[in-house]
DNA sequence: AAGTCACTCAACCGCAGGACG
DNA sequence: GCGTCCTGCGGTTGAGTGACT
């Protein structure tokens, strides 16, 4: 049977909205104000699905909306909710006045992670594409030979695009996975970690549109370099390492330590993102000290997978 | 000038969860 | 506890548009 739909598909107007058509929206709210959606299309004049009606509202018609583009500090604060929550698109659209979901996931989708891809970041982890690749050999055993063709710079993009297909054909669940990585802390990884990307102390170094900032980067923003092998020789293969390295910009001098509840707890999270904008280091000596026994916990039961299931590494076909 | 391609973004779709009777 | 309705959300689609050949 499954669920009946919202309103008769058949009888209503799909497509693009014409300047009458929000002229009778806008009317109607000014009046009556928003709510109850499924009634004001009848009310409202309109031949529009209710659902659509609350869409172009919320999308287009709010008064509050902007509709200049993004500005480096928006697009900044995006890559850093993203790093953070994941694509949790309406949390972080509240941390930006003005901005819809749909506007901050489009932006993301078009612009933001292109760029990330250019400078050899892993839209998905933040982490460094090389890294990422060199981590995958070790998941598919002692390498594949469509993985061992040495990147040049003409072929950052296509090395990301291959990284970040793998990350998703890998996990079942990607979004059991991301979810699942923000819960980790990074201490039990940490043998593995390259030095973390440090946003907030180089404002718009991430944001410039090209790939010298990268080259530029200075001692605080180490990232490896899209051809470069990682610094730190990876022996073995950990899932922690595929997690998030660090959910929230790293403290320098401090030991700083990410947050079991990041995913679950948006009070948290509105918290971090305010740490992140103004790189106050008032959460450095936050610890959860149940993180590296959870860890612990989960490598443990990664082992036994494997020892019970070894032909797993093997069905990997890329 | 015409055709093709790539990109953007508004809109749609289906699912999940909360409120309510 | 259950069913229905409404709303919110994230993923996806496709029309429009400009760049390129």
């Amino acid at each position: 049977m499954g669920r009946p739909p919202c309103c008769d598909k058949s009888n209503v107007k799909k497509g693009l909205w014409t300047e009458e058509e929000d002229a009778k929206i806008l009317a109607y709210v000014a009046i009556h104000g928003v709510g109850n959606w499924s009634l004001i299309p009848k009310k409202a004049g309109l031949n529009r699905c209710g659902k659509s009606c609350r869409l172009r509202w919320t999308n287009y018609l709010r008064p509050d909306l902007k509709h200049d583009s993004f500005s480096p500090q928006e697009e900044e604060l995006i890559i850093e909710c993203h790093k953070i929550i994941g694509s949790r698109w309406s949390s972080i659209a509240r941390k930006l006045p003005g901005r819809t979901d749909n506007d901050v996931k489009n932006h993301w989708n078009t612009k933001l992670k292109k760029k990330l891809m250019k400078m050899g970041i892993d839209p998905v982890t933040h982490k460094p594409v090389s890294q990422v690749l060199s981590e995958f050999r070790n998941i598919s055993g002692h390498g594949n030979a469509s993985f061992k063709t040495e990147p040049s710079n003409n072929s950052i993009l296509t090395q990301s695009n291959s990284a970040w297909e793998m990350m998703r054909n890998t996990t079942t669940n990607h979004e059991s996975y991301y979810n699942s990585s923000m819960m980790f802390t990074n201490s039990a990884s940490s043998e593995f970690q390259t030095t973390p990307f440090h946003f907030s102390s180089h404002p718009n170094h991430l944001l410039s549109g090209t790939t010298s900032s990268c080259s530029s980067s200075s001692s605080s923003a180490s990232i490896t370099q899209p051809n470069q092998v990682p610094q730190t020789p990876v022996t073995n293969f950990y899932w922690s390492d595929f997690l998030l390295s660090d959910p929230v910009p790293q403290v320098v001098g401090s030991s700083a330590t990410s947050d079991l509840t990041y995913a679950n707890n948006e009070h948290h999270f509105n918290n971090q993102a305010e740490y992140t904008s103004q790189n106050i280091d008032s959460k450095a000596s936050k610890t959860c000290h149940s993180a590296s026994s959870f860890v612990d916990e989960i490598l443990d039961k990664d082992q036994e997978m494997l020892s019970q299931f070894p032909q797993l590494l093997n069905d990997f076909d890329y």
